[in-house]
DNA sequence: CCATAGTGATTCGTATACGATTTCGTACTC
DNA sequence: GAGTACGAAATCGTATACGAATCACTATGG
């Protein structure tokens, strides 16, 4: 459960490792998204293609597929880097995936069984309890989880790839928020259960989109106060 | 006016060509919004190269992002074509469109002055008139022209940009709608009105959000209404 | 001592070339 | 006559090669 599906849409799901292209695509897009490559790193396109066995041309491709999907700048004759998030980066992808995941979640809602439900709520408990011995990158992959429940239900494939997306710009920062705003990870997990107890007692589809995008309004919230500080 | 920013997030806007690899993207992505390459036409890259006069794999690179996009559809082996939207797709990009774009509006409306308020109005006005002599390419294309003004001071560049996309998308079936659905046109413009009016009082975020988004689904609906009688 | 021009190394951008895969037509067999 | 096997043409996928742009460093002149 700790995967979460990458289904980027495009992408060619099917057992088969594919293409060099694809190749270069999937194994560069996991670097980032698993921190090897951090942000700002330079992505040297000979490098890349030596590193994978191949030339460079696939690899081009492969960076401007993830030019597309936001995770990294192309600059021309200048080369490719590792799209970091300044602060302002971050609100607005914070911003736009309380939008998308918001209405995911509410879109996702009427299709969770009480099956979801209990998972979910495991993962929660999970959380809870991992709130004593704060491990900051447990937290927030289990937090990636939890929501992950709530919104692949999701029947608007488009919407889904856009939540998908959000994440993984995210995912680049690995341990998130939480490690900056531990206070933050409380107010979450009590959050999560209240959302659990909408969608079980089949809330409307609106309520369930404000309480979603409020949850993750709250964490940028969190994050900016916190900031202010600084 | 007419011209909509075609700002794709992550293309150069400057006045240069640019790289061959870019001159192929705006010049794909310019024949299919236009409508030069219907949905399911071929993309052959070897035809592409030879018609701009580049080799191959620049152009490969331009179908690789416009894939991101959704503009297009590629498969190994097998090639490219101009992502066609069968009834399904439509579904899910109005429906996403829907969202964003509301939420796009929502956040633009507090930047919006008086003289976008009036620019907006005279292009609803202009599309009253237009329900005289119905053209439906002309209505589509005002259409565009008067929620451009109202979703472009969104400040979140990542919405802005989805917002973008979703509109590429739709530009592939020309004269949209309001061919099939010609009684739509009508309530359409009166919505238009509504809208600004409510952005001209200042009215909350959030109502304008609900505003902006049930407008494009009544759209939808109008449409699917539609074709159930066919 | 600072500013600037020159030079070399690095890396990107694109063309060309060739092997791999699919598609489609044709001929052959049952 | 229908179905299958074979082969040619079209198209894609990737490697290699070379020209072009950028950057870092040094040397020279003010």
């Amino acid at each position: 459960m700790t995967e979460m599906a990458t289904a980027a849409g495009t992408s060619s799901g099917n057992g088969t490792v594919g293409s060099k292209s694809e190749q270069a695509y999937q194994a560069v897009k996991a670097r980032i998204v698993e921190g090897t490559y951090t942000p700002g790193y330079r992505l040297v396109l000979a490098k890349i293609a030596e590193d994978l066995g191949v030339s460079v041309v696939p690899v081009r491709e492969a960076i401007r597929r993830l030019e597309a999907e936001g995770l990294v700048k192309f600059e021309r004759n200048i080369g490719a880097t590792v799209s970091g998030i300044d602060p302002t980066e971050y609100l607005y992808t914070m911003q736009t995936l309380s939008i998308v995941e918001g209405a995911a979640t509410a879109l996702s809602a009427p299709l969770i069984g009480a099956a979801d439900i209990a998972r979910a709520r495991a993962v929660n408990e999970e959380m809870r309890e991992c709130l004593q011995h704060f491990d900051p990158i447990r937290f927030t992959r289990l937090n990636q989880d939890f929501h992950s429940v709530l919104f692949e239900h999701c029947p608007n494939p488009h919407i889904l790839d856009l939540v998908h997306r959000g994440w993984n710009r995210l995912a680049s920062l690995r341990s998130s928020v939480f490690r900056f705003v531990p206070g933050r990870a409380h107010n979450s997990v009590d959050e999560h259960e209240a959302l659990l107890r909408l969608i079980e007692t089949g809330a409307d589809a609106d309520t369930i989109e404000k309480a979603a995008r409020l949850h993750r309004s709250a964490t940028l919230d969190a994050y900016l106060a916190q900031a202010k500080n600084l």
